[in-house]
DNA sequence: CTGGGGAGGGGGCCC
DNA sequence: GGGGCCCCCTCCCCA
């Protein structure tokens, strides 16, 4: 915005020498947006608190709060489109009614809508974040974004002995009252540390000018990716370069994780194969820009001052004790399965699960008949063969129910081999958790060869991590032939 | 419609 | 920090 002024001071022409006159010699532009988007921007907050010219109810949990439909227009994408549908209605006052979020919340929105302020704080910035991710308010998330950032980076500092070291195992001398931050601070300053019990919250307080912040929400000042928040190292932005946004049934965390629910919903599975398969960080980029935000740290302290460090899911209430763990919990939020199942591409968001479905559904390890439920010997019962699926079933059941027009697997030699196998593994590098003889469907191997999924470590066939899951084709021909020729 | 079992998924915690 | 185990819960399928 730029604006006329006398050369040589920031005072607006008097009424006399109005833009619109020719005095050509004595003009030149000069740019005082901020001076002058500040003074709007009080004039307007303090029409709001006297209630003058509002044209706008906002009704949050039985709280009215009175605002003007422009700059809630101008500042919420919501309100935007809220208010765009009736336009053209101006004589009456706009109304909107909110249940999802606290007046407290709402009351730190409006303030920051009409100063400029944020007013965040540990206790809140969560919800604030929630509220302005419903409200469309892209640049009060991406603060918010920062806030937790800055939090984080008290973590990544852990082993530094200038700052604070908040892990278990250090606290204990570090902690003291004398790191305490007190009163408002820049996200550029030193990074604060909050308690939740005995100590009071220490207040951010994010300053904003007002041209940046209250009209003009590009998109330049989001974060471009938050990689850096959950956890300085690469490995977290690694990991986050391959967030599978997937929204199975089964993946939403129905009982702990609602807030989590909203954040990769839309997504299918079909994106999230894509997705997995993909190594670039532009995907990861725009799946990333889609999430609310990652991840916030608490400390706890007990009352007896026992320092007990927590690691709070921005995405939920949910804190867990090591960071470790809220990364695991966090791939319950955003959808990524790192760990695929190459013989029925199925992917879990843990190695343990996955080689509990290999061993269960492609192993048939459970000695039990999957039919009358007794337990089977390697004598006693066969493994039957289902597509990719195998299961026991004790030679009664067999005989009983037709299951050998099945095909029976040569369980004896082949499980024999199996241990062998595994047994000659145990000691190297690679993971492996079996290899199955017989026949099977998976992955497009002959209707008469079975496909011989191994499950192994791989860093360089990894996709997601270093951690990551294959499941490798290995040559059992040999296998085959020993059973076969039993 | 209901109950049982299987499979999947998440949390806590130990190594 | 990662891997792994145990436990619990939820959902789905099936009788």
């Amino acid at each position: 915005m730029e604006m006329v002024c006398e050369i040589g001071t920031n005072r607006p022409l008097q009424p006399s020498c109005e833009p619109g006159r020719q005095h050509p010699q004595r003009w030149c532009r000069i740019d005082i947006t901020t001076s002058h988007q500040s003074c709007l921007l009080k004039q307007l907050d303090q029409q709001r608190r006297q209630e003058l010219f509002c044209d706008c109810n906002v009704l949050v949990e039985g709280h009215l709060f009175k605002a003007h439909r422009n700059v809630l227009f101008g500042s919420s994408g919501y309100f935007r489109m809220l208010l765009s549908q009736g336009a053209k209605d101006c004589a009456e006052p706009a109304n909107a009614s909110f249940d999802v979020f606290s007046p407290d919340t709402f009351t730190v929105i409006l303030d920051f809508v009409y100063s400029g302020h944020l007013e965040l704080s540990s206790s809140n910035v969560i919800e604030v974040m929630s509220a302005a991710s419903y409200l469309q308010m892209n640049d009060v998330i991406a603060y918010c974004k920062d806030f937790i950032k800055s939090s984080l980076e008290i973590s990544a500092k852990e082993d530094d002995d200038r700052y604070l070291c908040l892990s278990d195992n250090s606290m204990g001398h570090e902690r003291g009252g004398d790191v305490e931050q007190t009163g408002p601070c820049s996200l550029n300053a030193q990074p604060t540390i909050w308690a939740e019990d005995d100590v009071q919250s220490k207040e951010f307080q994010v300053e904003l000018s007002p041209e940046v912040t209250l009209l003009s929400p590009s998109p330049s000042q989001q974060p471009s990716m938050v990689e850096t928040e959950l956890e300085p190292d690469q490995d977290i932005q690694h990991q986050f370069t391959t967030i599978v946004p997937e929204r199975r049934r089964r993946a939403a965390p129905k009982r702990k994780a609602s807030a989590g629910r909203s954040a990769a919903a839309s997504d299918s599975s079909e994106l999230d194969l894509q997705v997995a398969a993909s190594h670039s960080a532009q995907k990861a980029d725009e799946l990333y820009a889609t999430l609310p935000t990652i991840v916030g740290v608490v400390g706890v302290f007990s009352k007896d001052s026992n320092p007990t460090m927590r690691f709070k899911c921005p995405f939920c209430t949910h804190t867990v004790k090591r960071k470790a763990d809220l990364k695991r919990h966090l791939r319950c939020h955003t959808g990524e399965r790192p760990y695929p199942c190459q013989a029925c591409s199925k992917r879990f968001t843990r190695l343990e699960h996955l080689r509990s479905h290999f061993e269960t559904i492609h192993q048939a390890r459970k000695l039990v008949c999957r039919k009358c439920k007794r337990h089977v010997t390697e004598l006693s019962g066969r493994v039957v063969c289902e597509g990719t699926r195998r299961y026991r079933l004790c030679s009664v059941c067999i005989q009983e129910t037709g299951y050998s027009s099945i095909t029976l697997e040569e369980d004896e030699m082949g499980q024999h081999q199996e241990e062998e196998q595994q047994r000659e593994h145990a000691e190297e590098p690679g993971l492996l958790l079996g290899v199955d003889e017989g026949e099977g469907e998976g992955e497009g191997e002959g209707e008469n060869q079975d496909p011989g999924w191994v499950i192994t470590d791989d860093d360089d066939l990894a996709e997601d991590s270093g951690a990551d899951l294959i499941i490798q084709e290995v040559d059992d021909s040999d296998e085959e032939l020993n059973g076969k020729q039993d």
